[in-house]
DNA sequence: CCTACCGATCGGTAGG
DNA sequence: CCTACCGATCGGTAGG
């Protein structure tokens, strides 16, 4: 039978995706990660390459999941609308499920060095337009109003992307509200009449 | 005739808000700052008594621009929904007359120490509850769905005070479009249409 | 506003 | 996984 082991790696990676989100990537320290995890710093460096190395793996691995649920929505055969509340739904559920990465994803991504910063961005750019082409997509069906598809979805992300600032796991709205609320808050934001 | 005279103190000010605007805070040493503003990294402490000193500086003199802006809202004698547009249209001319500081505001608060760091949480919420106040009112008037209005408010901030990072001062958008644009989304968002 | 310098801490390596 | 240690850099001070 297959148990679940912790690896000291994934005891590494999980430790610093907490100090990272709650300390920030540059005011964590190497010897701060090492003391949570219980060994000296020096010994770190048999598990991991380097500091940022960490980093990356917290960044990429958190896109990846964002565009798998993309290439999830894309796969619909839905209205713009439709395939939108879902495409938001998706994104809140790596957030939730991902409070830590999506922490450090959000706030860290700029000090990843070249070439991970460019690969980032260039992931984040299709994340982004996925969701502005939907967007236009509705406004061109006249399903929505016609605003100014980037910004609208801009602001979308905005609100998203901060959830993991200010959901609590056993707080007053479980992850479905949130979704639905959320949704329901954009899409009639964009509606006509 | 009185001149506007930039002073060394101003220049150290102003390229602080700028350097901790675009790589951190924490990623910004006094060396950076020093060489951006043509002295010595010990000729600094001539006109500044720390670092954090100026990361003080940049927060409250943003929060204080906050504060005034809700006091001013708060003074009108409007429905809730009129006032909350206003208040909305304020917080966005704030942020985008003060493009530097607010990334500041927002990315780098965490690291002001006590007292510091407990006097700008209080003021944060405070400004929060006067728009939850405002949206919670909205409800009880039948003006807007029943939602969450923390979740609501929370959104809203998180939509506003990011516009720092995709505003183009001589972008399509112009300052009163996205104010509009912002809050007719929001206002939209939350009515019973 | 500068030169000269401090103690602390950083990411990381050597060698076992 | 540890001890011992590296060169670099940090915020900041002394003294002029």
């Amino acid at each position: 039978m297959a148990t679940a082991t912790v690896t000291r790696k994934d005891q590494i990676t999980i430790t610093a995706r907490n100090l990272f989100r709650e300390k920030g990537y540059k005011s964590t320290s190497m010897r701060d990660l090492a003391q949570c995890v219980g060994i000296e710093a020096a010994s770190l460096y048999s598990h991991v390459k380097s500091k940022e190395e960490i980093l990356q793996k917290i960044c990429f691995g958190l896109a990846d999941k964002f565009m798998a649920s993309m290439q999830d929505a894309q796969s619909k055969n839905w209205t713009a609308d439709k395939k939108l509340a879902y495409a938001i739904e998706k994104h809140i559920d790596v957030v939730v499920n991902n409070l830590d990465a999506s922490g450090v994803f959000i706030h860290d991504w700029k000090h990843l060095s070249e070439p991970s910063l460019t690969k980032f961005k260039q992931m984040r750019s299709k994340y982004e337009n996925f969701f502005i082409g939907l967007v236009q997509q509705g406004i061109d069906e006249k399903r929505f109003r016609n605003v100014n598809a980037k910004f609208a979805v801009m602001t979308l992300f905005n609100s998203m992307n901060w959830i993991y600032d200010h959901y609590k796991p056993n707080g007053k709205m479980k992850q479905s509200e949130i979704s639905s609320e959320l949704s329901l808050l954009f899409l009639n934001g964009l509606s006509k009449n």
